[in-house]
DNA sequence: ATGAAAGCGCTAACAA
DNA sequence: TTGTTAGCGCTTTCAT
């Protein structure tokens, strides 16, 4: 085989070029600006593209643009509904406008989260959506290049040029449990997943304190149990706490996984929801809805702030609009079927 | 600002040489081939590395070595959890390898499903994987780059060198059915997600007939429903079938999803489960066990399927080891209590 | 509307 | 063990 000749590999801008006898500009041109071409070459080339199934190298693309046209998004876990509604939300957005999504999960882990930061940089990302906001704690900022805007989502405000879009999450949590001790809950756990050194599960917790603090209830009678974000984790949460203190008549949760799974496993141990037991969830995710009774919960508008987040990336990345400052948005009690005041109240 | 001092820009590899004093290729060894390098040399420039913030830029990597490191992932949609609980598996296995995953979705449209094979092949994957197999029937083959292998999951075999790892779609869905049908029922509906052009979709159609036949029931007494695989989609599909006929005992149903919609409508429009009305999914996710009575379904090794796809994508990018063939694996019937003979049986 | 040519930042021979 | 150097395939001025 001569060298010149149809090489039986992947065909470049050259070939494309040499087949419909135009320079590689041109039909760089018909790629990327059509409007800058004639009719005729534009059809012309673009029949060479088609036969000789060119696919444009990105890797030079890259380099010789310098766009990437990609952005990073780092999520705690694949298997938790909240983060994959909004990674969702997020793709959904960027899709039409060709910008690309590199998944990276952290495993609720900030040392991994870190690591993901500097290798979605080294793998083109123009920018890095994430979920928490440990990065921003444990690291030295320094070494976070200045150039790639990482915003938060759903957690708080950081320091720095960072950007966020979340929501109140201490007040939005108090809302809730204060609806729900004001019916006369005395006895109450709250299941949160692993604190680790995440502002915002702090923050609901602060919360449920607070609404606790309104109700003339002690904080420190509040029993907490840290599990993992999973219905299991709920599940065995609540066995362990109705071991400890068999008369508890509220389970609040830090989210919506674990409160089903709370459910899952009370109704099986034949408790009555909300007779004997109340339950709270958090974010409205579709499976509030999936048991019986419903689920009462928060809703976060989980949808919105990924788009919010996708929207702050294509500002950036299409008209390098550096991400700044933060944006609170709201959120909405559901009040739903697992609450009601508790069974025996107690006469004074 | 002269122009060779500290620049206020991306520092480049060249950077790191000149700070650290030894020549490009010694930081490009530090980085990628550490073993080849002194000690002492390999401290100094990681030091330079760390105090310029460098991070390799991914173009003009990927254009010498011609290699991306990643590998473009097709789904469905990212609200399906089957599909999100594969790509979970799917990036746990790759993200060690240092193998990225690039997300697209196709909505399930088999037009867009082949836009976004190429959209990935130009965005630097090396292998793609897929979820549905109308890609092979819509598609011209030849424009299918053939240096970019294509895996499809939990689909039947396609043409071609195309390569496949899933389970036999039609026998699974025909045992569960037989089981069910075996119990006595008569009136049975059928509740699928769209069928599109997917074969195993299809598959399960048959399945459900298989069994129908085996039992000396008619296929064509089958009602068949259509609709989105969300939990709604099964809410609507039940209402709708029990206007149409409600003296149904048996909803089949495609997978979990619509099941467990079916069994949220069927619970709040109090039917009892399974004295009136018996329900079956398909694929054992989460769900299928937090609704009560828990689901009745086929367990479908989802994460195994993500795992061997993702490892036939680095046997082909570590090795240039090209997939081929197909992997059936085992499914495994889940009876619970969801599934029951019907109440009244005829007495011949 | 099109072409020529200079890099983009890195890797991988090859030399030393 | 380290340095020199020639590209990788594309975009993008600058000409024409």
């Amino acid at each position: 085989m001569s060298k010149d000749s149809t090489k039986n590999v992947v065909p470049t801008l050259a070939d494309v070029a040499r087949a419909a006898g135009v320079s590689s500009a041109t039909v760089s041109r018909v790629l990327n600006q059509p409007s800058l071409v004639h009719e005729n070459t534009f059809q012309v080339v673009m029949q060479k593209v088609r036969e000789l199934g060119y696919h444009p190298n990105f890797g030079a693309r890259a380099l010789a643009s310098k766009r990437t046209h990609t952005i990073g998004i780092i999520i705690p876990s694949l298997d938790n509904y909240y983060y994959v509604k909004c990674l969702s939300a997020i793709e959904e957005s960027l899709k039409d406008l060709r910008i690309s999504v590199l998944v990276a999960t952290s495993n609720y882990n900030s040392v991994i989260e870190r690591n993901q930061v500097d290798r979605l940089i080294s793998r083109g990302a123009e920018g890095i959506l994430c979920f928490r906001d440990t990065i921003h704690a444990d690291t030295d900022d320094t070494v976070i290049s200045k150039t790639t805007p990482l915003i938060t989502i759903g957690s708080r405000a950081c320091r720095g040029a960072m950007s966020m879009i979340g929501f109140n999450n201490r007040q939005a949590m108090a809302e809730l449990a204060l609806y729900a001790v004001a019916m006369g809950h005395k006895n109450i756990a709250y299941i949160t997943a692993h604190l680790n050194k995440n502002t915002f599960l702090f923050e609901r917790l602060e919360g449920v304190q607070d609404a606790l603090g309104h109700s003339g209830i002690s904080p420190s009678e509040l029993r907490l149990y840290e599990t993992h974000s999973t219905f299991d984790g709920g599940s065995d949460s609540f066995e362990k706490l109705m071991a400890d203190d068999p008369t508890t008549t509220l389970v609040i949760c830090s989210n919506d996984i674990l409160a089903v799974g709370v459910a899952t496993k009370a109704l099986s141990m034949k408790y009555s929801i909300p007779a004997d037991l109340s339950i709270t969830g958090f974010y409205d995710l579709d499976i509030a809805r999936v048991i019986e009774p419903k689920l009462t919960t928060v809703m976060v508008p989980i949808a919105q702030m990924g788009r919010r987040a996708a929207m702050a990336m294509v500002d950036f990345i299409v008209n390098n609009t550096m991400p700044t400052g933060s944006v609170l948005l709201e959120t909405r009690l559901c009040i739903r079927g697992t609450l009601a005041p508790p069974k025996q109240v107690e006469c004074v």
